[in-house]
DNA sequence: GGTCAAATGATATAATATATCATTAAGACT
DNA sequence: AGTCTTAATGATATATTATATCATTTGACC
């Protein structure tokens, strides 16, 4: 079985998990980011599934899904690119980190590391020195990837 | 001398050491943002230098302007809010550190904040163990204010 | 098969941002 | 002062990202 087969049946356990359906198109959206090296503006996904995946989709329902993708847990929402990568622990069975998020700004090419729990411990006692409280569950950072800086 | 005054003569002379101009129209958007406790969009920013300055400006030339408030330091856009600050070091003489921008997602109060450097080492060496080069010069976190949190 | 809720479609429009050409203003030089 | 030149601003159009809303379809369950 392929990865993406493997990955998608993950997904799918995740969601019956949380008693939400992977429906056919969600599955599509899901396919299109996975197959992708790059984060995918949701007009792109809409272009990609039309195109390599012979299903048109409204782009109102590809943000749809990429909604619920993220209240599962199976996308992440990339706000400094307005992009969406499928996370890279859909197969995982285990909890992680807070993930950190390398955007190339050249390509969209995207990194997601973990970061260490004292670096972030060291971020939120400075975000609680200052009265706020810290909500966002990653961090994103504008990079330029090794392929790019060659360039 | 006002706190406004003080602030635009610093930021006067901060232009004239790049040869830049701080023009009539680039210190009133500049101007606004001082006024301001929140982060602002151009457009309203536009908005405000015609209801309150009393100076209709194009949204056009408040995006200019903000380019080149940006390029000068003396503004920061905010990407995960689509949002322009003041910069709180205006009138400050020595170098600084790699700003935090911790902002809130309720009412997008701001506050700029220095990451010690071993922490920003820290978020680094995770970026460069990936192959990536880090470009960006701050950092931006999703926040609650203390106001917001309590309400 | 009928019923209901969830998912998707269709359409309109808001919000943010950029491209481009025209016009104006401010210094530099005479 | 008058002209030249460049930088700044204005005007207009349009691209890009995202949401609101109502209509229709689908699928699970009885």
């Amino acid at each position: 079985m392929g990865k993406l087969q493997t990955t998608l049946e993950s997904a799918e356990k995740q969601c019956q998990l949380t008693g939400a359906k992977l429906t056919k198109k969600r599955k599509l959206v899901l396919t299109a980011l996975l197959n992708s090296k790059q984060a995918m503006t949701a007009y792109e996904l809409a272009d990609y599934c039309k195109n390599e995946l012979d299903e048109s989709l409204p782009v109102m329902s590809v943000y749809r899904i990429l909604d619920f993708l993220e209240s599962e847990s199976l996308v992440h929402k990339l706000k400094l690119a307005n992009r969406y990568v499928a996370c890279i622990h859909i197969s995982c069975d285990h909890k992680h980190a807070v993930p950190q998020f390398l955007i190339c700004t050249e390509c969209f090419r995207v990194e997601e590391i973990d970061v260490s729990s004292s670096t972030m411990g060291a971020l939120r006692r400075n975000v609680e020195g200052a009265g706020f409280e810290l909500v966002s569950r990653q961090i994103e950072m504008d990079c330029i990837c090794s392929d790019c800086a060659v360039s």
